[in-house]
This record gives C-alpha cells, structure tokens and sequence, in this order.
DNA sequence: TAACATTGTTAGGCGTAACTAACAAATGCT
DNA sequence: AGCATTTGTTAGTTACGCCTAACAATGTTA
C-alpha cells in the first residue's frame, strides 16, 4: 500500500487547526487567535491550548499574544490536508452531486480518516470521470438524470434498479 | 435534506460496539464481552463499561456476567450502520477497486460521519453504475483500465489527465 | 495618558474513551 | 468438591478536547 507523503500521526482536531490556519493565511494576511476561533467555532482558550500542542510539535509558530504562523513542516501538512479536502468536496458536489454546505461537511469529517489509498482513488477517479465523458452523456450528466427524473437513460441495460437486499 | 431513519445521536465508539455486537451475534450465536473485546481491538474493560452505557440508553440488554442482546431499538440502529458499512464497503472495493482490508477500514471510519444524504447518494451512485453498466465497457470496468494499463479508453476526448492544480 | 474594549491566556472542570491493576464470578478439570 | 483458568468487573489513571470564569496584555480613543 502506497503510504502518502505525510503521516498520519496527528488527530482530527489538531488537523482542523493546522487546516484553519493555513486558509487564514491565504484569505486574510495573518491568522489571529480569534480567527481560528471563529471559523472552527470552538472558544479562544480552545484554540490557545491547541496552539500550544502544535508548537510542541514544531507544527506553528506562536509567541503569547502574537499572531500564527505555520512551520515548513506544518504548511506541508496543511497543504496536504487541504487537498485531501478539496478532492472530497469535488467528489461529493461533482460526481455526487451533494450541495456545497453538505459536500463542505462531509468532506471535513472524512478528510480526516480517509486512507491514502481511498483518497488517491477518489481523484482518480474523478480525473477518470471528468477525462472521458464518453460524447456528450458523460458520467455525471447521466448520473444526475437518475437522480433527478429517477430513470435510467435509454442506453442501460437496467437490471432494475433495486436488486440489493 | 432527507434525514435517514435512525438519528445519529451516538458517539463513533458507542456506535462501533453496537456494530460488533450485532455482527457477532450473526456469526456466533451469542455476543459475550471477549468476544467484543476482541473484535473491537479494545480491552475488557472498555467493553463492559461501554455495555453500561449502552444499556443505560436502553440499547443492549446485559446483566453482570451474562452474554448481550440488542432491544428492538438497539437492534435498528445496528442494523442502519451496519448498512451504511455495507455501502461505503461495496463503493470502495466495486467502484474504486480497493483491496478489501482497506475497504473495510475505510468505511469503519466514514461509516460514522458520512452524511445521511452523502450515505444515500453513494448507495444510489452503485445502483446507477451497475444497473448501467453501458454495453460490456461498463464504468468500474472503465475505472480499471484507467487504473491499470493508466489509459483512458479510446472513446474518450481525453482533456488530459492532468489539469487540476 | 487614562479608561475602556478587545483579544488572549491561565486555571480548573467536564465528558468520552481508552488503559492497568486488582478483585470476583463462572467455568473446567481432576 | 476443590483448585486453576478463563472471563468479567471495579477502581483508579491518563489523554484529548472542549468548556467557563477570571485575569492579563494589547489596542483604541477621548
């Protein structure tokens, strides 16, 4: 199993901080304390606390009272978290066709413990899907008819729609 | 939204011992707590006190000493994650071509915050690729190529493999 | 610059969920 | 039956990650 370029060592939580943090510093110019706090919506003392662990693990840099920054090693992370993130959330509004907020939220619980492998088949599975998209029918267009009229398109050999148990 | 049957008002853990306690009970004929101990990977202890907890929610039942039962009520909820399970498990390993072991464990995971809507989604996205599988070139059939021999199928405009950032 | 508001920190608490160590019940064996 | 093993429980600890309350630093502005 291909192992991705960067461990898994950290929790959830701490991911969503270094996460945060790193789309602070690409809006805005600096990430402040009650800017994490905000848009992760947990209380300062929160994010404090998270910042010290972070710091401990050479992930940010902080002095008390002073803005975040990410380390070498932390924007790696958070860059490669962000991506996971991204692949997800196109995955679910794509392919799925799930609208942004809900696509937003699902992305953000499973980019966390999603594996290397699931994540890297997921993009490829999109860039698969969105290369080839077979005239003008492609995937998702089909896809979205049987969701929405609820019919198969007239090409499928419909082995009927509810075969599962 | 549509919300799923069964409210997610447990805990990932609570919802993984429901989950193995049913399991067990179709395997076997009666769930006792080594077995879930060791089915779950988690020592005695966090077993039986986990079992306190569920039995205060009235959704196992467990006497000291004594093997363990879902209620009615314990039983649905074992049995709408279990299904979520099933679909997650069968999208990674049908549609992405996963190997089984990190199939599993991919929707071990997701399993327990994947949307109820994204859940359904998936579920239908199966059905849609199988009741369709488009002449013999059917898409996981497709997906695999495209996996494998890393070449799109000579139907495709190909935009190039390549283009996200 | 003194007062006030905002921002951030520390201290302490809570719930979850795991663990080890020690004890207790149930089971198995002779 | 009696002792040993297996199985299960209780008690107590730890780590995480959030919270509130209280305090401290910073910044703003009259």
């Amino acid at each position: 199993m291909v192992k991705s370029q960067v461990e898994r060592q950290n929790t959830p939580s701490m991911e969503d901080y270094l996460e945060a943090i790193a789309m602070l510093r690409g809006e805005d110019k600096v990430a402040r304390v009650s800017q994490i706090s905000q848009k992760l919506k947990v209380k300062m003392p929160s994010v404090t606390s998270a910042l010290r662990k972070l710091s401990e693990k050479e992930l940010v840099l902080h002095q008390k009272y002073g803005y975040v920054e990410l380390t070498t090693e932390g924007d790696k992370m958070a860059k490669d978290i962000i991506r996971r993130h991204k692949a997800l959330s196109r995955f679910f509004t794509e392919i799925l066709d799930i609208e942004r907020e809900t696509a937003e939220e699902d992305a953000c619980k499973i980019e966390h413990v999603i594996s290397p492998l699931g994540l890297e088949r997921i993009i490829k599975f999109i860039e698969f899907v969105e290369a080839c998209p077979q005239g003008e029918a492609n995937l998702p267009k089909r896809y979205k008819h049987y969701l929405e009229p609820g019919e198969l398109p007239e090409d499928c050999l419909g082995k009927g729609l509810r075969e599962k148990k």
